[in-house]
DNA sequence: CGCATTTCCTGGTAGC
DNA sequence: TGCTACCAGGAAATGC
């Protein structure tokens, strides 16, 4: 599932390819109409100024005062050979080849849509998303003031996009384990200490998989196609059973928010009572 | 307003 | 083998 990792390797990729095109076609195939694509035709004759990216969106403004915004969703996957199946949109690029970019996305989880500049109204996380955690502005004392407004589990506050971006449930739960911090935690017990130590391990371990080109579980390809290999560095999403690489204990897996989620339960115990099971 | 629940969607898999 | 049932989950819509 892209994450910010998973975005950002996309967006180096797609950013020299694409920076300074002109979109010469903009079409849906085999997708409904509706607010996913909403407006998606409304690129064709302007110029992809650059590829930027904001949490897990990509944000490609044009020289029509418009910006393509791109959400790859569960399963969305973007390159410049045709897919076999579940093809959602294609991108016509003016001059040599590779000249078109296709968008595929099984589920239908993803967004391919044109606004306004800046005009996120019908994003709503997009226009209430935190710090980049990559920037300096992402840091323990501005993540601890955020977290202190919630009364939510620590997990899913941070799911919401509100107190920082990017993440999904894969490094939500990478960061927790290697911050020693319970996903079921209320967000606004978290002292100044354990924010700066989960600042720490977020920019870490965004940045390892960055490194790695992310994390491939099943769907997600970088655009050239390869998989991303920072699985084998998972140390507690998806390993429930196997051992904690710090500690020895069985990793388990809960049900945090809807979301089903990993943990030692040994290196992140907490005061109170928000039972493992 | 804030949070919880439901919805979207289909490939993969468990169970029979 | 082939069928049904159910799970996975990011973000929006809906409900309370």
């Amino acid at each position: 599932m892209p994450e910010l990792p998973e975005v950002e390797t996309v967006r180096r990729e797609l950013a020299p390819w694409l920076a300074g095109r002109r979109v010469v076609a903009a079409r849906r195939v085999e997708a409904p109409p509706g607010p996913k694509y909403a407006g998606l035709e409304q690129a064709a004759g302007a110029v992809i100024l650059a590829v930027a990216r904001r949490g897990k969106f990509l944000i490609l403004p044009l020289s029509s005062g418009r910006e393509l915004i791109i959400h790859l969703g569960m399963t969305g996957i973007l390159s410049p050979n045709p897919p076999a199946r579940h093809l959602r949109v294609v991108l016509g690029l003016e001059g040599g080849p590779p000249n078109t970019l296709y968008f595929q996305d099984a589920r239908r989880f993803g967004r391919f849509l044109v606004v306004p500049q800046g005009d996120y109204r019908s994003l709503p996380t997009l226009a209430q998303m935190g710090p980049e955690p990559l920037e300096p502005e992402f840091n323990a004392r501005q993540l601890h003031a955020a977290l202190a407004c919630s009364a939510m589990p620590l997990k899913s506050y941070l799911l919401s996009q509100r107190p920082v971006a990017g993440l999904g449930n894969i490094y939500a739960d990478e960061a927790l384990w290697q911050s020693r911090l319970h996903p079921r935690m209320p967000a606004a017990q978290v002292s100044k200490r354990q924010a700066g130590a989960l600042v720490a391990a977020i920019k870490a371990v965004l940045s390892a998989s960055i490194a790695a080109q992310g994390t491939t579980l099943s769907d997600y390809r970088t655009v050239n196609g390869q998989l991303g290999a920072f699985r084998s560095q998972l140390k507690a999403y998806g390993h429930a059973g196997a051992p904690c690489p710090r500690c020895g204990t069985e990793i388990i897996k809960i049900t945090v928010g809807g979301r089903g989620t990993y943990l030692c339960p040994r290196c992140q115990r907490h005061r109170g009572s928000y039972a493992d099971a």
